[in-house]
DNA sequence: AGCTACTGCTGCATTTTTTGCAGCGTCTTG
DNA sequence: CAAGACGCTGCAAAAAATGCAGCAGTAGCT
């Protein structure tokens, strides 16, 4: 909306950390944007921008200020798919921020049912390590957070939790490939892959093994949960991975997924959150409302 | 917050059901306030008031929309009031050490305009010399020194400089009442009365005199300008002082105030100064600015 | 030191937006 | 049926935003 083109532009340099950069993002002229945040600032009677060799960067009442911008700008949001929805039409844009092993099956099947249903709806899915995918929440960068393991941040408001076994997916070749559930011991004899820290899996793994003596040695170790799950056709590795990340129905030809006995890692949860204390846009709450009643359903 | 001002309107126009009425109320013509609506409904896509024949009244949209502008004013409030806090302009407490000069008009007047501005912050006035004036700002007991002609010691840092012609003072009955400016002979065959030594005016008087055979000899010496100034009425001396030591618009009646002559007496110079390399407090920041631009204007 | 590249900022001419005036058509009201 | 009030529109003037060219300051590199 036009009036909030001053403070749109702010949030955008705020975040690039550089006038002529984001003017550049934001296709106009530096100097614009510079007497933009020039006028806002004196309208406030304070800098909001400290100016350093190297750009631009928030002060605390810049802090203050852009904070507010962004809950107006995405209440804006809210109230005009309000408006949009009294007339019948829903539209709007959804924004994710969600742990690596929601993308490969479980989010662009539910985004498919709902655009089915609401066609003018857009979504923005992002790669997110549990960390950051709160962070995202709270700078407004997304408007769900779908996290596994999170930091649990004190803004970060739960709307619903999953709790989720970790699997051993290996070779249907695989000496373990027939067992019903495997025990952490048996699995740490054969060469294992995982993935890197930030990631809930290794989290969980790391901290079932922290009592013990023994020492978690990958042979193989990604940030990248879908070359770790084709690796397991390659070579004789077993890797790890929850349910959601997993086919829902049949894991592809050639590879088994068992779970591994509780006793050894304990099940972690995955969260659906968001931003505590905002009210969600219209599209958004139904999507999560969605996303929320699939979950339900699928892991009781 | 000039970014806010069609939400404002609109604010106006829903409370008040009329947009020409509105348009009074808000001193713009009608005209222009009806194509900010028509622009705002524009980009929402729908109309958000109704068109009665007596006026406007919100539709739903518009309820949902004029219900969100609220709430944003009123949260652009707050956070201004937060930045306001944060910078210290509403807090604080200056502490002003000046010449005698500036006791009986200027100071309680720019006191009185700044406080109603800012009213949690408090102000400390203290009279000293102007040898004093500038040790206060040294042993920190005063944030500010505005003194007519200072020592200026090194650590006196020179905010602002404005001349000031000295004036002789007496009753308006005085043989010398009707003249233009006052030559410094002439008021000597008159009683005089002067403040006592430390004082700037003194000083710049007996500096004027110091290359010729005159000695001053006051029938009266005071080191209260107030004193001195109530003399003149009851006795027919003259009294000296600085312009910004007068009231504003009007001489009280009975007395009158005419310049001396700058070939008899030069223009002398109010310093106001800080602590050498010291960082102002924001209120006495703020402060400084409101006198320095206050001195600017009225001295040119 | 000197140089390059990058930063935010400013004066001026130009473009775009906003505003005010006059007036139109519609509707309620006396 | 006339009067008055309402929202709205065409057009010209006023005001604001924009873009260009260029300045001054700093970090990093040679």
């Amino acid at each position: 909306m036009k009036h909030l083109t001053s403070i749109r532009y702010i949030d955008t340099v705020a975040r690039i950390g550089s006038i002529r950069k984001a003017a550049e993002v934001l296709a106009i002229t530096s100097t614009a944007l510079n007497r933009r945040i020039l006028a806002i600032e004196e309208e406030l009677g304070v800098p909001i921008f400290e100016r350093l060799p190297r750009g631009v960067r928030l002060n605390s009442a810049g802090e203050i200020f852009v904070h507010h911008i962004r809950n107006q700008l995405s209440d804006m949001e809210r109230v005009r798919s309000q408006i949009a929805d009294l007339s019948g039409i829903r539209r709007g844009h959804v924004s994710i921020a969600c742990s690596q092993a929601l993308l490969p099956y479980f989010l662009p099947q539910q985004i498919a049912i709902y655009r089915k249903e609401h066609p003018a709806v857009t979504f923005g899915v992002y790669l997110r390590d549990r960390a950051a995918a709160e962070q995202a929440l709270v700078d407004h960068t997304a408007d769900l957070a779908l996290v596994f393991e999170p930091v649990r941040l004190a803004e970060f408001q739960t709307i619903l939790t999953v709790r989720q076994q970790v699997y051993g997916v290996m070779s249907e070749n695989h000496p373990l490939a027939n067992e019903e559930t495997l025990r952490l011991r048996d699995c740490l004899q054969h060469p294992i892959a995982l993935p890197t820290n930030p990631y809930g899996v290794r989290y969980l793994m790391e901290l079932a093994l922290v009592d013990s003596a023994i020492v978690l040695n990958p042979v193989i170790e990604s940030d990248s949960f879908e070359f770790l799950r084709n690796h397991t056709l390659t070579e004789g590795v077993i890797s790890f991975q929850i349910p959601i990340g997993l086919p829902v129905e049949d894991i592809p030809k050639g590879s088994v997924a068992r779970p591994i006995d509780l006793r050894d890692v304990p099940t972690g949860l995955i969260y659906i959150g968001q931003l505590r204390g905002r009210t969600l846009p219209v599209a958004v709450a139904r999507f999560a409302d969605q996303i929320t009643k699939a979950l339900q359903i699928r892991y009781e």
